[in-house]
DNA sequence: CTAAGTGCAAAATGTTTGCATACTT
DNA sequence: AAGTATGCAAACATTTTGCACTTAG
């Protein structure tokens, strides 16, 4: 499948650099169309879905579903995801929201055992740990 | 909060009866109400969707966000997670939709290692691992 | 009798699409 | 010029809600 090439638009440009300048945050679809919006930078919204769509695919941003019905969130990895081999899993806590980003050497393990034992590729980029973080179990 | 008692209606031992016949099946809403309209059995959707809301709120059934924008899977569990403590992961191939269940003591040790070094106290019910499965791997 | 559940149709979400127009290469 | 991208509005799919009515306890 040649994929067609990408051209250089304006929109494409505000959004690269909207998400360049917040990696590793978890931005939703929505969020952005507002942002845009309330800064007269006023892109369609049909735009914004299919540009983030291809950005996905470039594997310049990841995206995860965090809630069934929910929205999507939308994550700017860059280049960082292919330099290097540290892969980073993510925790989303079910109580407060919050996503919580972890590298970790050790959870590196999960993913050889479960290739090795299970037969399973996991893609960390879209693999996401639900439950409770420390601060809303302290609180408990 | 004092949950309020739950009745014993028609609509929801339909309903129960059901996924209790499917242990370890995906279902989604929109599938158990095409069943029960191919039978008959009509219920409402919008009884569909609140007694299913209200029987995971029991831990009679889980529910997976599996794509974003797309429908959620409901899993029936009855009390077996609450007996054994064999926590049951899950691993959902992007490329042919297939849901794998790992049954793994090791995996396991995911949970423990996450939580006591990263204070993150993972649900294994509505966590999945995203990634290619076996078969998908091989013939690519 | 009262609390809880039901069904319908309407709204609310979040995302995708058709199509004419405009921009990139 | 050819191939992409844009914007709008309409279409979609899934889930939620308001309200009058029914049923279980």
């Amino acid at each position: 499948m040649p994929a067609g090439s990408t051209y250089r638009t304006k929109q494409r440009e505000i959004l690269l650099k909207f998400f360049e300048k917040k990696p590793g945050v978890h931005i939703t679809a929505g969020e952005v169309l507002e942002y845009m919006n309330s800064r007269g930078e006023s892109i369609g919204q049909a735009t914004i879905y299919r540009q983030l769509e291809k950005l996905v695919d470039e594997g310049l941003l990841n995206k995860y579903a965090m809630t069934p019905a929910g929205p999507a969130c939308f994550e700017y990895v860059g280049m960082s995801a292919h330099k290097s081999g540290g892969t980073c899993f993510h925790c989303k806590c079910e109580k407060c929201g919050r996503l919580i980003h972890m590298h970790c050497d050790e959870l590196e393990g999960i993913s050889t055992h479960i290739l090795n034992e299970h037969g399973f590729k996991i893609n960390p980029l879209r693999t996401v740990f639900y439950g409770i973080c420390e601060d809303c179990n302290d609180e408990k």
